[in-house]
RNA sequence: GCCGGGAUGCCCGAGCGGCCAAAGGGAGCAGACUGUAAAUCUGCCGGCUGACGCCUACGGAGGUUCGAAUCCUUCUCCCGGCA
């Protein structure tokens, strides 16, 4: 994930060396700052943040959730958080930006409901969610770009199942699964997701927005997820926890004091090919960046290895067992 | 030597008769984080205890007072000024 057209404390050359096979970033964001105008004068994201991979830019529908704007029919109503001042964001506003900034894949303008919520409340922003996927598919123009619409419906199988045969029918080349890892418990999003995905097209991407842990991760592929995006392994890494084949870890406890063993001994980043728990541990206590950048070159590699070998263990026919095995290994305890 | 200021919990620092185990930082120890308002936030943080509570604490000693980190005397050390 990076938001701000760049995934924090690392550049895109680090992207490559971690295996990153596509970055998102934020069209709420990008609209305020640098402004979609300006990124488009620059010859379009790819250009401009130097990153010749696959770009998805989400449509803001995060920020409906997250920070809460007023919400009408026409569209959503912020404050921008960068200077206090009204912004508009409508979904065709926000399909314009999106042919702007030039990502190869775009997102329709969702409504994100956090969880718990009303049963009420949900179904009426599935609802909203899906008459704003009809108006962003029209105001759509680049034929070489995706345009995906997003499904809805909180923890409701009969709210998913409704949201997603219909986002389906109105003929995305894929589909977003939003909604989900915000206050839900892992059995309910379970629930969510096969609901939406049996409503689905077989031979079109389906990708759980924002989720990104371990088990959260191999339960949703297995099934049938094909794309994920979070936060998390670069968030957690800055935060000063290392995720690992055996566990995760908080690299502040005084545990790792005089630790000299790597982060993950199965891991083939950098950071765990030069460093120790205990430098890493000295580098977090001592708030040096360099701490952020390691760790985060390290959990975006562990995380890229993770869904690469879920990938790989599918094509052989045993997921089932990769799945055991990365949930043994990870219940074996840390450290 | 004289005059003035000061010594508070691991560190810095507030308090200036009871509401003080003592504000606020920092450090330390844990926890949270999922389409990024996040290099952020939360909790604990003198000792014993699950808790009530008890004990030890505001440089040392002594005193005033029902009651002192807070007032007085004296000692020690530190800082500034004058000799």
């Amino acid at each position: 994930v990076g938001t701000r057209a760049a995934v924090k404390a690392v550049d895109t050359r680090d992207l490559v060396e971690a295996g990153a096979g596509i970055v998102l970033a934020n069209t709420y964001h990008l609209m305020l700052r640098p402004g979609s105008a300006m990124i488009a004068q620059r010859g379009g994201l790819h250009r401009f943040m130097a990153w010749d991979g696959p770009i998805l830019t989400d449509s803001g529908g995060f920020q409906i959730y997250s920070l809460s704007p007023t919400i009408d029919e026409e569209g959503a109503r912020f404050r921008s958080v960068y200077d206090g001042s009204k912004v508009g964001l409508t979904p065709e506003e926000a399909i314009r930006i999106q042919e702007e900034l030039g990502p190869d894949i775009a997102m329709a303008l969702d409504v994100c409901v956090g969880l718990p919520a009303p049963r009420q409340e949900v179904e009426a922003e599935m609802e909203r969610t899906l008459r704003w996927a009809e108006r962003c598919l029209s105001a759509h123009t680049r034929g070489d770009q995706a345009l995906f619409g997003i499904v809805q419906g909180g923890v409701d199988p009969d709210l998913r199942a409704k949201s997603a045969s219909q986002t389906a029918a109105l003929g995305f080349p894929g589909f977003g699964i939003g909604g989900l890892s915000v206050g839900e418990s892992a059995a309910e999003r379970h629930t969510a997701l096969e609901a939406s995905f049996a409503e689905l097209p077989d031979d079109k991407p389906r990708y759980v927005m924002g989720l990104g842990d371990t088990e959260g991760l191999l339960e949703a592929i297995a099934r049938g997820a094909d794309m994920f995006d979070c936060v998390l392994p670069t968030r957690l890494a800055r935060h000063g926890k290392a995720l690992t084949r055996s566990g995760d870890l908080n690299l502040r406890n005084s545990a790792f004091e005089t630790d000299d063993r790597p982060i993950d001994e199965g891991c083939s980043c950098r950071t765990c090919a030069t460093h120790s728990r205990a430098y890493l541990r000295h580098l977090v206590r001592a708030k040096e960046l360099s701490a952020h950048r390691l760790l985060t070159i390290h959990n975006l590699r562990y995380t890229l290895d993770l869904i690469a070998g879920a990938g790989d263990a599918i094509e052989t026919g045993r997921f089932s067992e990769y799945l055991a095995q990365v949930a043994e290994r990870r219940s074996d305890g840390s450290s």
